[in-house]
DNA sequence: AACTATTTATAAGA
DNA sequence: TTCTTATAAATAGTT
């Protein structure tokens, strides 16, 4: 949308991706919301902004522990490779 | 967008509610997609359908532990960390 | 921060 | 259900 169509590539005006981060952080947060609530579905954003801000957005349903609880459930392969990468984790944090 | 304004209430059609989940899911993953691309970001975006089959989607920039990680340290509060600790060793593969 | 010309997403319909 | 299309919504460049 907008003047001109915009080619999908890194933006190399750093105020620019700013401005396009701002504005399109907004409407996907916009989005992510009405389809958990249309849906009625569980639903996790987390991003960062160009200068690093996070932004972290969950749906009404649930909350985010359930939801990450739900999607481990059904993909149990790789739990000792996770607990590792946990225990890893732990120690480099 | 469409042929009328949608009230962003919960579809209470089942088969509507599937239909709509179909169509908007594409349209937030373009979106994510392009967002981590143009602004060149770190995103993490899951959700699960409306009959509870997951969809993750991660931006091409960083693995999804260490979009985790680099969260997890910018959120001193402890519940926070603990929620993402147990994030990170959920997702980490 | 607003505006607005355009592109894009999508609700209904075919 | 897959495709179409009228319309709503998002947004790129501008002020």
């Amino acid at each position: 949308m907008g003047r001109v169509k915009l080619k999908i590539k890194k933006l190399e005006n750093t105020s620019g991706r700013q401005v396009t981060y701002s504005k399109r952080r907004s409407g996907i947060l916009k989005k992510a919301k009405e389809l958990s609530i249309l849906c009625d579905i569980d639903l996790i954003l987390l991003m960062f902004s160009p200068s690093g801000r996070p932004t972290i957005c969950v749906g009404d349903k649930s909350p985010i522990d359930e939801v990450i609880a739900k999607y481990a459930q059904q993909t149990p392969q790789e739990r000792a490779k996770r607990y590792l990468s946990y225990i890893h984790f732990l120690f480099t944090c």
